[in-house]
DNA sequence: TGCAGTTATGTCAGATTTGACATATAATAT
DNA sequence: ATATTATATGTCAAATCTGACATAACTGCA
């Protein structure tokens, strides 16, 4: 992995483990930050299409503008569970679940 | 959603939340449901694939034998998070993931 | 410009999930 | 039958994630 990506994701709050800080990731760790990103991405589209607010967004999920805003911005404390729930929430269905994720 | 497969959820230890309790679950929460369980059968799948026992497969993964158990069971206490990390780190890559996922 | 609506970022107490452990049960071999 | 190895289940302290809140930054618009 390149050190300045790595940094770009440092930036963003990442802490990559412990003794391996200056290591690269591994491959599933890769794939793990790299889905999170893909869905917060999605679930932007998905709820910018809805012609939502984060705030509406966040009323129908029973949970907060600021998380909604960190689900999307790939924000390290948000867990791939909330993401998921939060697409499934706005219709998001297994196929496109799956599209999403392959993509 | 049918009374029995609800007791059969209920015995496995998943609360059906709060108020709605005797009520049916949304699809979401269906959809969350199933994709747990899903995931677990198919990292057990992978697992026996690769003929590990769950004590490799937690030592891999720094985990316990008794969460991969949890994990396979489909026990509620299992994010699905960790359900992917785990698939992640036995091999499975974006694209079978999505495939699991979609079935 | 100032204002209203929206999104971003930081913080934190409470909730959930975690690995670890003990121990039970099941499966397999000798 | 009884070791051995594998899997299942319950518990818990520590780690992580959560909604809520405050507040900053951005966006368009009168």
């Amino acid at each position: 992995m390149k050190t300045n990506k790595k940094n770009e994701l440092r930036k963003k709050g990442w802490r990559i483990g412990g003794v391996v800080e200056f290591l690269d990731l591994t491959p599933a760790e890769n794939s793990i930050i790299e889905l999170k990103l893909t869905l917060g991405r999605h679930l932007k589209k998905y709820r910018e299409k809805l012609h939502f607010s984060q705030s509406q967004v966040a009323k129908i999920l029973q949970s907060s503008q600021s998380r909604i805003a960190k689900m999307e911005k790939g924000d390290p404390s948000v867990s791939i569970d909330l993401l998921i729930k939060s697409l499934f929430a706005v219709g998001v269905n297994k196929k496109s679940l799956a599209q999403i994720i392959n993509c």
